[in-house]
DNA sequence: ATATAATATCATTGTATGCTGATATAATGA
DNA sequence: TCATTATATCAGCATACAATGATATTATAT
């Protein structure tokens, strides 16, 4: 808790909205529906994950606003909210494309320190 | 771990570089360099994070590619590394300000559902 | 060399959360 | 009704990670 900038600004909501694009599974959902509105199952078959875990993760992805759903007889289908969603990954895909190299090493904890350069001090 | 799709797409990079989007702290950074270039004091006092804190964030978003630094004498002077960047959080705001009412109880997990004005659920 | 200021890194801790497996709900059909 | 299919929810575990506090590094000045 900080004393300074108590989210006047709506940082929370805007960080909770990007959670959405920040794991693997979740992208992988949003890029199943990219092509269009897909039921759970379509997206299971599409992304390989598991049943509960694309649930989780739509649960996620629709409470964020990322996607939306309709109920279709026993099925539900998903589609991405709004054209904005995908504009958004297109705009990262853009900048990743030219910041890559320095990303994939992005691990910000525990960096492994290649040359173990670490010396002791004599107390 | 999944049996599909390890990954042949760039997902987890792509998620990675959300994640510098996808934390209030984070975030926060983010907007005070909007503005334009700030040293590590700078932006400490504009957001009222602790030293390490935003250190560590910086660390983060610097090896995400958000953030660029530059040693200025004793200071770093750390700013967005592309318009981009700027242009990626616009997008969001935008289509947050559509979706932002069911994005406010997002905790995926554990939620309430304390039965309000969200219809979500029908029955 | 010593002191100080600016920033970075480390270890620890508490919490968040992704995944799984089991169960629950919902819709359809026999 | 019971069975089946489709999806959602829950509990548990294991890991990720944000925040802190302490220490280390880097640069400047005296």
């Amino acid at each position: 808790m900080q004393l300074v900038n108590p989210d006047s600004s709506g940082l929370a909501v805007k960080a909770k909205f990007f959670r959405g694009f920040s794991d693997p599974s979740r992208l992988s959902i949003i890029e199943a529906l990219r092509d269009g509105p897909h039921t759970v199952g379509e997206i299971i078959a599409a992304t390989g994950l598991s049943q509960s875990n694309v649930s989780n993760h739509l649960g996620c992805l629709r409470g964020c606003g990322l996607v939306v759903a309709e109920r279709d007889g026993r099925f539900m289908t998903y589609h991405l909210s709004d054209d904005r969603v995908g504009d958004i990954l297109a705009l990262a895909e853009s900048l990743l494309a030219d910041v890559a190299r320095g990303v994939y090493e992005c691990t910000r904890y525990n960096v492994p320190r290649a040359g173990e350069g670490k010396k002791d001090r004599q107390s």
